[in-house]
DNA sequence: GCCAACGTTGGC
DNA sequence: GCCAACGTTGGC
């Protein structure tokens, strides 16, 4: 089994909407970057990703999400009307895939962008380095282990 | 709203 | 194949 974190703004699709979705699962279209959707291919049913919060008031981890169903062709590439359309793709030639997700469970705290680049064991995390924009990425299970327990740190924390 | 970093496009 | 211009991402 694999690790992941995927981002969203949460103004377009949040944790929260996932899980109102019917069998709390939903496409994850619109991945238009190379390397996100290689990452996507890579993905096996039943590995497990957190979900990401970007460009929003605090950026950080809110849950976690399960791959209900690996890489397939995403349609929304091909329609002209949606604003991820790609001329490049056609339904007889798809280029962008999609994965199905299932909410798993949200945090009771998030564990934020800052605390997660203050943590020293998290240095090496693809989503810290310079520059770093992909919408799909790798975790190690070490990464994966330690905000777990930064969430467990940040729930039982009292501070408000 | 600003800006740095990055990916893509298209002229040559 | 190079590279400047442009668009996008995403934190701040």
């Amino acid at each position: 089994m694999n690790y992941w974190l995927m981002k969203s703004e949460p103004q377009a699709f949040s944790i929260a909407d996932l899980k109102s979705r019917p069998k709390k699962t939903e496409h994850w279209d619109g991945v238009r970057n190379y390397q996100a959707r290689n990452f996507m291919r890579a993905m096996k049913k039943g590995d497990l990703a957190f979900f990401y919060h970007s460009s929003c008031a605090v950026p950080g981890v809110y849950g976690i999400i399960e791959i209900a169903r690996a890489a397939y062709p995403d349609p929304t590439a091909w329609d002209p009307e949606n604003p991820h359309y790609d001329r490049k793709s056609t339904p007889e030639r798809p280029l962008w895939d999609m994965v199905d997700v299932r909410f798993q469970r949200e945090f009771k705290r998030p564990v934020t962008l800052t605390a997660i680049k203050m943590q020293a064991a998290l240095k090496a995390m693809r989503l810290v380095q310079r520059g770093s924009r992909l919408s799909v990425m790798p975790v190690t299970v070490k990464e994966w282990n330690t905000i777990l327990k930064m969430e467990k740190m940040a729930a039982s924390n009292p501070e408000e």
